[in-house]
DNA sequence: CACATGTCTGCAAACGCTTGCATAGTTTTC
DNA sequence: GAAAACTATGCAAGCGTTTGCAGACATGTG
């Protein structure tokens, strides 16, 4: 055996044909007599050939291969998003490429570019906020863009709407009697999905005429010790709020972790909700209200959205799917 | 503009040079003239030129591009590890490709075969136990193979000592005067880093002469349900545990979940120890005792070994991680 | 000034595959 | 039984790069 990857012309001499029969053989064995494919595959299995996909996609101009790029891997959100994807893809024959930016605009092209070099065949971005140089390169690209969580009137995208995730919890926490709210988000400059949150949080209660003004909302990175922090900005505030919304459900567990903490009893003397339903959000003590997203079903729409697009282009696609109140223990009437 | 991404003999023509200098101006840019070179720049810049990876990759034969197979991307862990990886090669100018298996050896035999065809610099996978027909073809692909969290003498590896984790679980339950201990970890079968830490606290324990029998050891699925399911059957036993090792944290966590369920407090009446320490392993309640491993550090050295391996070979390479018992308080004395 | 030396650029051959076109058999049709 | 229609195979061009080799020009040397 060879020290090199066997090449379609040492299965061919192999097999005594052509080099052009074996491909076909691999490809398309409707075209060969069916004598010469079973001697071409097994001398192919005995060669240990493994088609040369570099050289396929030259030809072909397709790589079959998808790149996503989210802010983390690290977070449970865009795990399970990619997880949805890659298994979806995968069905297909697909290889799901993945990058992370870790939220900062500059990672988010050089991925792009890079993908762009690789030559993916497809492309899965969150969110719909980004540098002026990105969407060039993502408009000038001649291939299939599908946004998750936020949607762009020049893409297709699986969206959730953050807006009414705001707006589902601050209504739970009116309806319970709360009139003075924080809220613990992620900086709102540079992640469009925890901006749309505040505002849908803020537009519900305007409605009942109580306002979120921006000293009540805590700006913090998205983990756990951002969700302790911004609890304990705002607890030591002169007038506390009765009761919290987090811009996710991490942060939610920090803050409730906090308050602990500081002997303060959730329920009890202080209502907090989530947005995600993380499956960890049932498993906490007090399982925790949350708002609940369909994390795994975006990725999951978003590769069929590509994988129908890369195969012939149709309309703009925009699946909005919906989000729901999952009411558990950490919120409660104000006493 | 072209509707089609721009080529070098695009630049080439623009620039009114030949097709070779200007791939010399974007690769080896110290062999043409200052004055082309930036001629040719902004040309380039103007067109939107990429270079086409795939056309470099096959003269070149790499692909800048590393697979990484994994169990699953929705967990803490293994996203953890990704990451770190991703975030290492990026800096390199690599690309990650991953691929989940679902626990399935099939399913990590066709990933391998896709990344192969993919023409992958390098790859990355779990654990040292896989079917024949995949160490075959690991050990037939001429490149630089690394292994995480077990090792196996053919390969590279960066592991964890999980005989070790199982063996600090116990010892520390049996200092605490526990002499009925139960475990709860994933399938055997089909996981040996689950397997070394089931085999690590029974021979631990067997050093105290306490046995670690095997009706004694529930195995679930790694999710929170298997984690109370398992709880469940050990609770439910003539004579229960007083102590409970789980095989991996969220294992522990659906476990003390259960128990609170069932109104049994967690450390008095039952300890729980679990291993990996989650980032929310701190942050549930109670804070559980666990056994610390430095997953993200096992991605970030496979990277360098692989980026290492890629540029030149060298001597096989094992890294083997320390392990540390991380005490809260989900464990104590027995009464 | 002739020659050696060095710097820059272009030509053309790979890289490993797919595929349109041509060819040689083989079968069908009337 | 000859023309027509298929079927199975081979030839060779081409996918977009990199790169060895060679040529053109500029510079330095005796």
């Amino acid at each position: 055996m060879l020290d090199r990857r066997s090449r379609l012309d040492d299965v061919a001499r192999d097999a005594g044909v052509s080099l052009a029969t074996v491909s076909r053989a691999m490809t398309r064995p409707d075209l060969v007599r069916a004598e010469t494919l079973a001697r071409v595959r097994s001398c192919a299995e005995k060669l240990g050939y493994i088609p040369g996909g570099v050289a396929r996609a030259l030809v072909s101009g397709k790589s079959m291969t998808v790149g996503a790029i989210v802010p983390t891997l690290d977070s449970a959100i865009f795990a399970k998003t990619l997880q949805a994807m890659q298994s979806t893809l995968s069905q297909a024959g697909y290889l799901l490429l993945v990058a992370s930016t870790n939220y900062n605009n500059d990672a988010e092209v050089e991925a792009i570019r890079g993908f762009l070099a690789r030559g993916v065949d497809g492309l899965f971005l969150v969110g719909a906020e980004r540098s002026k140089r990105a969407w060039d390169m993502l408009e000038s690209a001649v291939l299939p863009v599908t946004l998750g969580w936020c949607a762009d009137p020049r893409f297709d995208a699986v969206t959730v709407d953050n807006h009414q995730a705001g707006a589902l919890a601050a209504r739970h926490l009116f309806e319970l009697g709360h009139r003075h709210i924080g809220m613990i988000a992620g900086h709102l400059a540079s992640n469009d999905r925890q901006r749309k949150r505040v505002e849908g949080a803020r537009f519900a209660l305007s409605d009942f005429d109580v306002t979120l003004p921006e000293w009540l909302v805590s700006e913090q990175p998205l983990t756990l010790a951002g969700g302790r922090q911004g609890c304990a900005v705002l607890m030591s505030m002169a007038s506390p709020p009765t009761a919290i919304i987090a811009g996710n459900d991490i942060l939610a567990i920090g803050c409730i972790t906090e308050l602990q903490l500081q002997n303060i009893s959730v329920p009890r003397e202080l209502s907090v909700i989530g947005i995600d339903n993380l499956e960890m959000a049932a498993h906490i003590s007090p399982p925790m209200t949350t708002i609940h997203l369909p994390t795994g079903k975006i990725g999951e729409q978003a590769a069929l959205i590509l994988l129908q697009k890369m195969t012939k282009q149709g309309p703009l696609q925009v699946i909005n799917l919906p989000v729901e109140i999952v009411v558990r223990k950490s919120t409660q009437k104000i006493s």
